[in-house]
RNA sequence: GGAAGAGUGGCAGAGCUGGUUGAUUGCACCGGUCUUGAAAACCGGCGUACCUGAGAGGGUACCGGGGGUUCGAAUCCCUCCUCUUCCGCCA
């Protein structure tokens, strides 16, 4: 959620920004509205003040009267008051309308573009930040897609997964479970090497927790939804992991603050269809190794890089052709003010697939969730929240399986043999 | 799931027969005096958010969340959440 006093203060640049990103007219036009709303605000804010302000001030003296046996002055008082009451019942509805108009016009803005942000509006746009210079995976005459490796190695059912449950729950086995398991290892193992705590969250968090985030409103309809206890399937680690820090005030000290987490995350890809669908390249669950960092805001977009080299080590390890992406204003989330994508070379299905995404978002989501530290000054000023997959199990899998491929088997990498205790499938 | 008790500032812990209580006190923390330095002792400071003001400052709200009673609530009532203990059930 972007922050009143930016929206105040930089009119035009919001402006700017929001327009980089592509928001509609009428989102633009909201900009004037919230500020016109924000004025309404603020004096109605200081009239409901000034009349409490009375009102207290006439009650100690009720008190003071009733103390001394003034019955009748005080009772008379009392006449004043009720009056006064129930006025400050109308300024209060009134304020407390203006703070939910607001609230809802400023939560439909996305978060501002940071200036290396390309123009553009589709994924055509988006700024080749590091291509692939290797040479790309030679395969064999007869090379398969994934899926077809999975079903010929019998690592993967997609039809016991929907017997199970549905389409996008696929099903482990054998070496393709133990695959997993390794994965997951490994890139746990990357992570807290490089320094994360590694944390193990709940799977269901609550609505707060969801809205916090920046899930709720805007992706509903894409989570899991618990309707009897109002919780949410996660759909990614991201959100209970940064909900660590809701409602906190840090200390400078307390930075840097480094989070990594193995999650299921939970997706309904609901308008998902065709290729984009097939095998593993889009499920409904998935597992994943995320990196979550809170930072000072003078180092935010250090770190960001530095994430970025941490994941981009992952792949040179796991041996896959990869390029890196800056995503221009159009392609990129709601949320996010940077965002790097990371997409491996699928040479059976001749195309990149998305494997990770490692984003900056400022104040973004600490706006939402009051996530501060106490600045030199004694101030309290919002945090800077960032995060990143590292990696994405499934798409790596499907890319694995396929560059990997020989004649007479699929090569595991070295990097991963000590997790998978085999070296080819 | 049933019963009882409890949720107060960074922590501990008063207040809870409604009225200078944003809240006693201790610890922690920050500044100062003292000291070669540190400790101890003493003095002072020490929540968050919003409104207002050039600033100094002034004001409002917040004692788990929400609502209610009252001129006035941390204190009374309702409701939800959480924790503790006991019973039941169970991986």
């Amino acid at each position: 959620m972007l922050e009143i006093g930016v929206i105040r203060e930089n009119r035009d640049g919001v402006l700017a920004g929001l327009s980089k990103k592509n928001v509609s007219p009428d989102q633009l036009e909201l900009i004037d509205k919230i500020i016109l709303e924000d004025d309404k605000r603020k004096s109605t804010q200081t009239s409901l003040d000034n009349l409490l302000s009375k009102i207290n001030k006439i009650s100690d003296e009720i008190g003071s009267l009733f103390k001394s046996g003034k019955i009748d002055d005080a009772n008379a008082m009392k006449q004043t008051v009720a009056a006064l009451k129930e006025e400050s019942r109308i300024l209060e509805s009134s304020l407390k309308d203006s703070k939910d108009v607001l609230e809802e016009m400023i939560i439909q803005l996305p978060n501002l573009p940071h200036s290396s942000v390309p123009v553009g509006k589709k994924a055509e746009d988006n700024e080749i930040f590091k291509a692939w210079d290797g040479p790309m995976p030679a395969l064999v005459k007869g090379a398969l897609p994934h899926w077809e490796l999975a079903e010929k190695y019998n690592l993967i059912s997609f039809k016991d997964g929907v017997t199970l449950t549905g389409s996008g729950f696929p099903v482990y086995k054998g070496k393709g479970a133990r695959l997993q398991r390794a994965l997951i290892s490994f890139f746990l193992d990357e992570a807290v090497n490089a320094g994360y705590l590694e944390v193990q969250p709940p799977l269901m968090v609550n609505k707060e927790s969801a809205r916090a985030t920046g899930q709720l409103p805007d992706k509903e309809g894409q989570m899991y939804h618990c309707e009897k206890d109002e919780f949410y399937l996660i759909p990614t680690a991201e959100v209970p992991l940064t909900n660590l820090y809701r409602d906190t005030i840090l200390q400078k000290s307390d930075f840097p603050i480094k989070m990594t987490g193995y999650t299921p995350c939970f997706r309904r890809e609901a308008g998902s269809y065709g290729s984009d669908v097939k095998g593993l390249n889009r499920l409904h669950q998935f597992d994943k190794v995320e990196l979550v960092r809170i930072e000072h805001p003078d180092h935010s977009y250090d770190v960001l890089m530095e994430m970025v080299k941490h994941v981009e080590g992952l792949l040179q390890k796991l041996e896959l052709p990869y390029r890196i992406l800056r995503l221009c204003g159009g392609d990129m989330s709601f949320n996010s003010a940077l965002t790097f994508d990371f997409e491996t070379w699928s040479a059976a299905q001749e195309r990149w697939l998305e494997v990770s995404s490692v984003s900056n978002f400022e104040t973004f989501q600490s706006n939402r969730m009051k996530l501060r530290f106490r600045d030199d000054d004694g101030k309290t000023r919002l945090a800077h929240t960032l995060n990143g997959s590292a990696l994405a199990l499934a798409r790596i899998v499907a890319t694995l399986l396929e560059n990997h491929q020989t004649s007479e088997g699929i090569n595991i990498p070295a990097a991963l043999r000590p997790y998978t205790g085999f070296d080819t499938i």
